[in-house]
RNA sequence: CGGGGAUUGGCGCAGUUGGCUAGCGCGCCGCGUUUGGGACGCGGAGGCCGGAGGUUCGAGUCCUCUAUCCCCGACCA
């Protein structure tokens, strides 16, 4: 994209009315508007790494053989109520509203219950099983308190799946495998090292659930960390009989806090039972449908990285969510200009997203631009450098700077994709 | 929901014990000089001080109510 082009500009200040690191830097690089308390617009950069986290976990997500939909965030009243959930003593972070006949109908926060509806009208033979459905969703969640920036909002994108099995191995068999899709993700948009399989509460259903916690300090959950073992026990969880029934030591574990990016459910044969969705198997007996769900907070992500990654200049996205991988400025006249125009050009052509910095300023703010933007590659064209054919390329990583060929500078920044790891062993961050 | 803090141009802030046309920096517009780390000069535009009510000759400054935002706690499939 052109810069030029883009209705954000950067900010020196952060606002006031933000505490969260992640808010401040995303509201000054120009990634999220800020609605209201909880409520957070994604501009065009934003929404770029949005749709990149949304790609690896996507991507990830069909190779376990699960489907995209996408479901409505207006729900009829009557699953809930069959679920016993539609309660506010219960669920107490619903939106409710009513049409103009007076109905009742709720604002998803979960999707469980309609899509447990769907699956009753849908799935009824041990033919159709196992099946698993996904999808990209706002959620919508009453919080008493919104805080820290985009990591606990009121309204928020979740990736959420629903797995229909048909008994307890074949359930556990997709929840292994997803749970490792899992940790693929992570690793993926640069948080592998530092995110943990972690147990924690079950609700009634299951003695436990597993969340995924990255270690951060602005994470709102303490957890118990075994880093050899890389598990997790949550403080919600936490006693020397759990310890014990885990086969965890306690001198092994650190109490740290860490931020919830996933949280994944068993629910057995319950739901089914409860919402009356069942199957037949092949001797013709009716059998309840086992239900798994799987959550990941896709716009909490955003928060955690942007929280985890960053220094005193601003952002530094690792490359596989980074809004754009360079960042093109020309220095000079216009010869140098029509060298930027032209490998503009040339690596868009490829598929490389470029933010081309076309604008009329001085450079230094440019440079400054491009720091606090977190782009991984800043390449400069100027007049001294492109009679002989040569960029300037810096990483935003680690500052080093190089003169390269255009070959070879296409080389370099294609090879870098899909190293997230990498970037976050170098930062060097916990 | 309990406790604490805040609200003055787009952003960050200052506004003495109530007093005259509400200031500053950044940003924005115009002209000129600049051009490898957020340049400089000159000239401009933009706010009725979150909202409502009150006290007063006079309120951004005092009182009451209210809204919103942030933080701590509680809560958190």
């Amino acid at each position: 994209m052109r810069l030029s082009q883009n209705i954000t500009k950067t900010l020196k200040n952060a606002p006031a009315d933000e505490q969260a690191i992640n808010a401040k830097l995303l509201i000054r690089a120009g990634f999220i508007h800020k609605e209201m308390a909880g409520a957070y617009s994604y501009l065009p950069l934003g929404l770029q790494v949005i749709e990149n986290i949304k790609t690896v976990v996507r991507e990830e997500m069909n190779a376990l053989g699960a489907s995209e939909l996408l479901m409505t965030s207006l729900q009829a009243k009557d699953s809930w109520v069959l679920s016993g959930r539609w309660s506010d003593d219960l669920v107490d972070i619903w939106f409710k509203s009513q049409l103009k006949t007076g109905a009742e109908i709720g604002f998803g926060w979960s999707h469980e219950e309609p899509i447990m509806m769907m699956a009753k009208s849908l799935v009824k033979s041990y033919r159709d099983l196992p099946i698993s459905v996904y999808q990209f969703q706002t959620k919508f969640r009453n919080e008493l308190r919104a805080k820290s920036g985009v990591m606990r909002g009121r309204e928020f994108i979740m990736k959420d799946m629903y797995a229909f099995s048909r008994s307890a191995d074949e359930l556990s068999e997709f929840y292994e495998r997803t749970k490792d899709a899992y940790l693929r993700v992570y690793d993926r948009i640069g948080l592998g090292d530092n995110t943990f399989v972690t147990f924690a509460s079950g609700g009634s259903f299951t003695q436990f659930s597993h969340e995924f916690q990255t270690v951060t300090d602005s994470g709102e959950d303490t957890i118990y960390l075994d880093r050899s073992k890389r598990l997790a026990v949550n403080e919600e969880v936490y006693s020397d009989e759990i310890l014990a029934q885990l086969g965890m030591k306690k001198d092994h574990l650190e109490k740290v806090k860490a931020a919830e990016v996933g949280n994944i459910f068993n629910f057995g044969p319950i739901k089914g039972e409860q919402m009356d969705v069942y199957f037949s198997d092949q001797s013709g007996q009716r059998q309840p449908v086992y239900l798994s769900s799987y959550g990941i907070g896709i716009s909490r992500l955003m928060g955690v990285i942007a929280e985890h990654f960053n220094d005193q200049n601003g952002l530094v996205w690792p490359i596989n969510i980074a809004p754009a991988k360079v960042y093109l400025i020309a220095i000079g006249d216009s010869k140098a200009v029509s060298g930027a125009d032209k490998l503009y050009n040339i690596l868009t052509a490829r598929g490389v997203a470029v933010i081309y910095d076309d604008r009329d300023v001085r450079p230094g703010e440019k440079f400054s631009d491009a720091d606090l933007m977190g782009i991984p590659w800043r390449v400069v064209v100027s007049e001294q450098f492109i009679e002989n054919g040569l960029y300037e390329i810096k990483s935003r990583l680690n500052n080093k700077l190089q003169q390269l060929n255009e070959s070879n500078l296409i080389k370099l920044v294609e090879a870098t994709t899909a190293k997230s790891n990498l970037h976050n062993k170098e930062i060097g961050k916990d």
